[in-house]
DNA sequence: TACGGGCCGGAAACCGGTTGCCCAACGCCC
DNA sequence: GGGCGTTGGGCAACCGGTTTCCGGCCCGTA
């Protein structure tokens, strides 16, 4: 059987101009180009590529070179209220400007990470939005490095979002928002409030989001002359269930505090949680604020003071930036605000 | 300039072959197939493959017939938590099974749906997954099942979840979950515990998810021998806002009602708030649920009674159902049972 | 009537891979 | 030493498109 339309893939360009009695050729021009194609000859076209219900294979284009460009979006789990905001907007922004968006979730797993970006290598993407913090060690940086370069030698370009950047020369893009200034705006309020003792749900120790948003909780209380407690600095991760039982542990370890600031507003819906389990109110025996602005955060109860990050507008950012450059361009690396959104979940001493 | 390595594109195969002084072909086999080379041949090949940093373009493969299968996620808006359960879910499969997993983003425009839809069409996707309800009128089913055909004639597989089914014959796979019985087991349990008068926060009238969690609300005061009161029945979207909107216009048009069912957690969290804003107390002074069991459900004040839709399971199992196949299969009709979840926001009349 | 130019369409080369087919070289056995 | 089977590798066709190049036709004009 030579390429019948008996099989189950679509029909071929060349299926359409058989039963349109011209060359492949100028299916082609009909279908795709400037090229003057006589108005008869175009009709018959049409019409068979209608009756065949006709889509060029955009493979085959991609090959011939005009396919749609298309652009990865590597996370570790979209399932993150933060995450999923980021990928709107890169979806968005992709499909504004008429490319198609892959997305792969590591699941926290180099490896794995590791391979989809040798794929997306593959499949010669425009971009490759690498996101989700990571430990800045040197391993990380000569590793993530050799991917830059292996990406801008294929014409691809690397874009990390809320990464440690490469060090100069590296062809990449890195969009951070600023963990520490938010940090520190944030526990800054908190203490003019006229708390001395807050608590600090934090991440993993060496993730470099965690670190930043540590680094101004430290730094704010430095800054009015205070040295924070060690005890009072906990570690886990960004998830609910870490905050959850960080709190517990708080309070059963019976620290003192009239204050919690966590690491993330899914580490404070579960702190706040434990704290409503302990019998504790929110802010009337302890205050609480978190970090993200996640949607979330104003349906809490009480309503919870955060920092804004605007996640949705790195996720566009990104892929602009990404796509409006020349693969040899330097390295690139923006910085993006945040602000303390101030609701009920603090109150005064 | 013909085709040196000074363009910014990557190698090709023939660079490979040419450095490793072997043809095309070989370079091929030794990187893809069982066919046998001569160790020195192979070591000399890899040498080259590994100094030029070579990756065989996935496009190119695909046309040949080799390529990386893929699979596309047509969704309204990644941001919804149960959305981005499901998006996980079915990016998770997909990529088990050596997938690779595009997503667009319709905002909940047709028009955008069916460009999405045909450009995966074009794509050749081993499978298209639309999710998201919508109005199930005849407009609707002829226009979805010609997609379904075409994609079919295409070797490719619609799959519809949480969408109407579109009748006998239609080459689709439909998952969906029990509404109607969700919701109907939802409030039969709180009339069990005594409430007369609950105000149920609806979604479009015409969206078929809605018209089903609203005909298990009916059905469960009729099993009992109430006929619910029409002023209580309202009607908005499934989002945070829509639950706070209504529930404030409740209030101020003094609505008698003990308990408030929302046809969506996101719903129920804006409706939640709106409580609070009025001063009221839940379940103290009105008891509440929701609909979905998304994450965020059990931080909320108090921890939300609702129905648990597994999500992530449906999207697994959408693409295990649809690449499990032949497109030639019949239609098939899932139906994934709810349970629910009793937690602390409902409570005794 | 011959000629130049514009309009249209086909043949063929190309994109970057894979694979069927054929043949050369080699080792083995008789 | 000749016949034969096995191994290894190149050529060319193919996947499904696009685009360059070329030539035929029809027109107007000299």
């Amino acid at each position: 059987m030579t390429r019948k339309s008996q099989d189950a893939n679509g029909s071929t360009i060349r299926d359409v101009a058989a039963r349109a009695g011209v060359s492949a050729s100028t299916v082609s021009r009909v279908l795709g180009g400037e090229y003057p194609v006589s108005t008869a000859t175009r009709t018959r076209v049409l019409r068979a590529v209608r009756e065949l219900d006709y889509v060029a294979d955009a493979r085959a284009k991609a090959v011939a070179g005009v396919g749609t460009p298309t652009l990865a979006f590597v996370l570790e789990d979209i399932t993150g209220p933060s995450f999923a905001l980021m990928a709107h907007g890169v979806e968005r922004e992709a499909t504004r400007l008429g490319h198609l968006c892959l997305v792969c979730s590591t699941e926290g797993d180099v490896q794995r990470e590791l391979d989809f970006i040798e794929t997306m290598r593959a499949q010669r993407t425009a971009a490759v939005i690498l996101v989700g913090g990571t430990a800045d060690t040197p391993e990380y940086r000569t590793r993530t490095r050799r991917i830059a370069d292996s990406l801008a030698a294929a014409g691809s370009r690397l874009v990390l979002c809320g990464r440690p950047p490469l060090g100069p020369g590296a062809p990449v893009t890195v969009i951070e928002y600023d963990n520490e200034g938010g940090a520190y705006a944030l526990v800054a309020h908190v203490l003019a409030q006229g708390h001395q003792r807050v608590l600090f749900l934090g991440g993993k120790p060496d993730h470099a989001t965690a670190q930043g948003r540590e680094r101004g909780y430290l730094a704010a209380h430095r800054a009015r002359g205070l040295e924070p407690d060690p005890e009072l600095l906990l570690h886990g991760d960004f998830t609910r269930d870490s905050g959850h039982r960080l709190m517990r542990q708080a309070l059963s370890r019976k620290l003192e505090f009239t204050a919690v600031v966590a690491a993330t507003d899914m580490v404070a819906a579960g702190a706040l949680t434990a704290l409503h389990e302990a019998g504790l109110s929110v802010p009337g025996d302890v205050s609480l604020a978190g970090y993200d602005d996640i949607p979330f955060a104003r349906d809490l109860y009480p309503a919870l003071t955060t920092v804004h990050v605007p996640y949705e507008e790195l996720g566009r950012l990104a892929v602009r930036t990404a796509l409006g450059r020349t693969p040899e361009s330097p390295d690139e690396h923006l910085l993006l605000g945040t602000h303390v959104v101030v609701r009920n979940s603090i109150t005064t001493v």
